[in-house]
DNA sequence: ATGAGTGCAAAGGCTTTGCATTAGG
DNA sequence: CCTAATGCAAAGCCTTTGCACTCAT
């Protein structure tokens, strides 16, 4: 499901325009890190990889990508944001959360699982007329790196 | 599974001992609230409910009861965290969560679903040498009363 | 008395906003 | 040209911390 980065970017550039937005130098670069990354990145790591932007520019073009459904920002354990391409252009995963580090990484599960989670949100969105755009199931705990870096 | 008033206190007096710390009034208070309501409240929401608490107290004390391990703190999309009581106290349970006005409530899941929640998660551990110390299965959408606003 | 707990106010850290400048169409 | 986008610095908001005071043991 994984989509080229040309594609990638094709598809970005038309939902901004959708949008009224320009794909501009500083979006593309935003999306070069989410696209070429198999996890959600934090702020920090999103400058590192995107040489000279302003962190104002950062979280203002974060906003309006999000906005245009192209990414998608998320809250883990800690009060550090991170962000990910939208779920349609990555395939729907999930996350593993290491709640020393606060690292997340992206996994898939299993069909069966995913049936599962689909019918109980149907049968919730049901019972209490509540309208389930999307689920989210994350793995809390410690990651490799941290139940070694703690001996 | 939902215990007395009377025992939640007790079993939080216990744990707090445990960690050298005192059940003050401003402690219970907070377990007062917490336990009285059938979802994860914020700082907002827990302050109408403590009379007269500072909310320096409200944070300090409610990090030294997630410590002890009768609190929970969770981050779910907007940037306020919210408090409920730990797992073992409340029952396992899932979030409901209305992505327009951040609300959060408590669900079941079916057994089913939680078993193949394991299985996934029992899988992860052994591949990623991650170990998973619980899971999180949050349906995110938008809920009646927003919903309803939004006309 | 003695240290934990409390409230108030100040400081912190991530994120957002104001404003003058730059650049894309 | 004219508006959108950018960078810098200032402001905001939730949360944490410093400090003097109070309370319980």
């Amino acid at each position: 499901m994984k989509a080229s980065l040309i594609e990638l970017h094709r598809t970005a550039d038309e939902r901004l325009q959708r949008d009224g937005q320009r794909y501009t130098a500083n979006r593309r670069a935003l999306i070069d890190a989410l696209g070429g990354s198999d996890r959600p990145l934090s702020m920090p790591e999103l400058l590192e990889r995107s040489e000279g932007m302003a962190q104002s520019s950062a979280y203002r073009n974060l906003a309006i990508l999000e906005e245009a459904g192209v990414v998608h920002r998320l809250v883990t354990s800690d009060d550090t944001a991170r962000y990910e391409l939208a779920e349609d252009l990555t395939g729907h995963h999930h996350h593993v959360i290491c709640e020393s580090c606060g690292s997340v990484l992206d996994i898939d599960a299993p069909p069966e699982l995913e049936h599962g989670v689909h019918a109980f949100a149907e049968s919730v969105a049901a019972t209490h007329g509540f309208a389930v755009s999307h689920h989210r199931l994350d793995l809390v705990g410690t990651c490799a790196a941290c139940a070694a870096a703690r001996t």
